[in-house]
DNA sequence: AGCACAAATGAAAATGATTTTCATTCCCAT
DNA sequence: ATGGGAATGAAAATCATTTTCATTTGTGCT
């Protein structure tokens, strides 16, 4: 594996913590940066293996990117403005744990998120 | 926009209530059906709309399809064989309230799912 | 400086899901 | 039967992502 290109991940805070690698690539572009699509990729799929940005699925797949801490948790996403929040879980944990006891699942994670428009939207 | 074709949904229900488009085609060719790619993604997307089917995302991106009520709730699935039960999710209803409150956002939703290995597997 | 070798880069091709186009086939009401 | 709209599907187009592979860059060593 490689070593993520650090303009990568400075463009990805430029962009507010939260674009797709097509987006990242695009806004290099504009600013004058030379890098390759390939590298905004590989990149990318390195801060996510080293746990430095999280991923998650637009509504029509495409994979986006975020700045994150380490520590588990869930986020509250604008739909207008891309403005995220990272929240505390504490009852979805206990939901999951309580769901996959009763059902005699094992091995379990879960994910959570909740989309809104936030109060500058 | 059409009208699904009735075998596309039968054979999303044999095929556990849980397919991709090209699985759902996959299995309908293998079976000796004939019916083509673009009929199967209309249907299901037909399905959709009529919220017949619910869809959700593989790591991969891939959509799937998969038969659902109508009301809202959340799932449980195993990573192993598929499996898919329907759980309440008054937990979650509740956290997403408070905490779309507690930030100031509106008009919010929210997706919840837990994974995990049945007792099968 | 000059060399060797590994890591990083990126252009171009390959892949794979999904959508679009468009000509043909079906179906139904007149 | 027939005219027109709906349904169908083959083939092409799109689009994100991955793979290939040749080139460039960096680093330590002499
Ligand atoms: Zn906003
Ligand atoms: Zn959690
Ligand atoms: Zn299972
Ligand atoms: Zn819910």
């Amino acid at each position: 594996m490689s070593r993520s290109n650090p303009r990568v991940l400075a463009t990805l805070e430029r962009a507010g913590g939260f674009a797709s690698a097509q987006e990242v690539y695009r806004l290099m572009q504009r600013e004058g940066e030379s890098i390759g699509l390939t590298t905004v990729y590989r990149s990318l799929q390195s801060l996510l293996n080293d746990k430095i940005v999280d991923v998650l699925r637009r509504e029509d797949g495409e994979a986006i990117y975020r700045l994150c801490g380490g520590a588990h948790h869930h986020h509250l996403v604008c739909k207008g403005c891309g403005e995220t929040v990272e929240i505390e879980g504490g009852a979805i944990e206990k939901w999951a744990k309580t769901m996959a006891q009763e059902f005699g699942f094992r091995d379990v994670g879960h994910t959570a998120e909740i989309f809104g428009l936030c109060p500058k939207c």
